[in-house]
DNA sequence: GTGAAAGCGCTAACAC
DNA sequence: GTGTTAGCGCTTTCAC
């Protein structure tokens, strides 16, 4: 017995439906594509036995001769990232609305394989690929992979959620600065003006973009910029969280408020914060990005940063679309977030150890 | 301007690639294949100018062609879930390794798009297709899913993670009972007796297996079945385990350990816990199932079980692609669990309230 | 409105 | 070894 046993049951095509129908195969063709007008009783008679034989038709045939495939290729960074996960999803929805199917390919991380992940995507010919993380995220482009995109470039359009300098790439991305800004005056508002910063790389754009505005913000409120507050280079995981704090209030430094990364750093911020018999919100606030489930795991849950995750989909894939289809869309588009307020931030305390 | 302006830049084929290196198309593709023998010479040309022209085969001809795609088709109930977010990730990169591509398809946690789903992938004409969770959950599979599912396995075979009765589907799942068994034996060793089960719905197929389970291990182990310490039907998530564990408190019922169904369930199992004034172990031992990163995000960290993601991902692409090509495999292939130990199990308190 | 025929880019069977 | 040829299943002119 070898293989799938497929000659058991043969694989309808369109000829066979037309065969039976008493037509021709361009007819069956016509009533799948809806794109001339068919005799209604022919119509029916073809729609019928479709029907019957529940043929579905081959998209890979379909593709071939129209050398539009219909599929969209995502690759993200990890999908195991809640974030990327509902990015992901929020785009499969609106994709599968606008009649495109999606193809994820995971870089797990790896930035070596993000080079593969586009050759392969290249190969199932998608009409455009968006990239979400990984070398888009770079402050500084890598030279090899924007030649590598380039070229890609000459046949499949390209839309990152981050940038990709030296590429025509379209930019759908979180407005990083609105981001920070938002929790900072959320901060500021409740009197807080020793304000921490914890876990991310500067070799990140978004990550970049926050502490520049941090520091701008901090001069806007007259409020002095201090090293010690602010951790030069960390990860976005739930250690940078923990062992930064650690170190921080180890050192008896102690801020009113931290701004973590993302959700997965807050949690282990609020871990060691409690661990050093602080409370949350009374003695220090805790707010961070991203507002995926994490942020309702922790007690207190955490005022954080949302970013409508079913728009920017629908925007990440309107944009793709349109870039494949010929609309116009600007070159850089930024997401708006909103800030969610939640038990982990409140007023600053009243008398500062 | 209309559409993406592919006409710059001609996509390039192997006649392409051909015509230049003075050969046939077939020597091109030879040399793509593999699979014969071409004289070095002429090899060499045709690889340059593949690398000149950074030639990409197009993965639609080939499936046309060759009737086989090298997809291998997924559809999870819901990737924004870490576990399946990690059985995914498992699977592409053993996809991968042998040569098949992945696609995933997202249920959004809705049944009813599960039949969606496997048209789309039948027009994909993917080559197999693995399903995780959703329908293939359920302890009665649902007729028209069964009906629907046994028409395309007469082209397409599937491999799920559950059952679905009634058809030929190749079954790849989580030994269950063994969970139980080395969560319970665990926590008898550590002297438990009141042992109860939060979260979780008897129609799905793994939890009642647990449930059975549960009762015969008490029996075995001489201990008095307690209704009030199980709770009828709940859901997988963090309100469930939260809201559930909370009326057994409030009620009065205090078991001396609680075991989730998952490590969702868990972190609300362990607020309601530290709401009420109790430790976590001292006074009440936490476990659940399926080691997310979850499980270490809460304090204390969770005892649970682990599947090994790797190789069940392995074992799942394995079966897929032998379904394929038409290797033997058993119809059901358990996979062994192990367990997890960290801190929120501990021995039973020495005097209970 | 509908059929015939060409072609999408590749693989594989067949000759030489 | 290598070129020629015939499809794979669909869409799309082009006639009628």
């Amino acid at each position: 017995m070898d293989a799938y046993r497929s000659g058991e049951n043969k694989v309808i095509t369109i000829y066979d439906i037309a065969k039976e129908a008493g037509v021709s195969a361009s007819t069956v063709s016509r009533v799948l594509t809806n794109n001339a007008h068919v005799r209604n009783e022919k119509k029916q008679r073809v729609l019928e036995l479709i029907e019957k034989y529940d043929f579905k038709p081959n998209a890979m045939a379909r593709g071939l001769s129209d050398t539009r495939s219909k599929v969209i290729g995502i690759i993200t960074a990890d999908i195991r990232n809640p974030f990327y996960a509902d990015v992901f999803v929020a785009c499969e929805v609106a994709a599968q609305k606008a009649g495109y199917t999606v193809m994820l390919c995971n870089a797990l991380g790896e930035r070596m394989q993000e080079e593969k992940l586009l050759e392969k995507l290249q190969e199932q010919r998608v009409d455009v690929v968006i990239q979400m993380g990984g070398r888009v995220d770079d402050l500084v482009s890598d030279a090899s992979y924007v030649e590598k995109v380039n070229k890609l470039m000459n046949n499949i359009p390209m839309v990152v959620t981050g940038k990709l300098d030296g590429t025509q790439c379209y930019q759908v991305r979180i407005d990083a600065m609105k981001c920070i800004d938002l929790l900072m005056e959320h901060l500021i508002e409740l009197g807080h003006r020793e304000i921490a910063l914890i876990g991310g790389r500067m070799n990140v754009l978004s990550t970049f973009e926050k502490f520049q505005r941090y520091k701008q913000n901090l001069s806007r409120y007259k409020i002095a910029f201090k090293e010690a507050l602010t951790v030069e280079d960390g990860g976005y995981d739930y250690e940078t969280g923990y062992a930064r704090m650690n170190k921080m209030l180890d050192q008896g430094i102690r801020p009113t408020a931290v701004i973590a990364i993302n959700d997965f750093a807050a949690v282990g911020i609020v871990r060691s914060i409690q661990e050093h018999g602080l409370g949350i919100p009374q003695d220090i606030s805790v707010v961070s990005y991203d507002n995926t489930y994490v942020s309702e795991l922790v007690s207190p849950k955490l005022t954080t940063i949302d970013y409508n995750y079913e728009s920017f989909g629908e925007q990440l894939i309107e944009t793709a679309i349109a870039s494949i289809e010929g609309g116009e869309n600007p070159k850089l588009q930024l997401i708006p977030p909103t800030l969610i307020v939640r038990g982990s931030s409140g007023k600053v305390p009243e008398i500062i150890g």
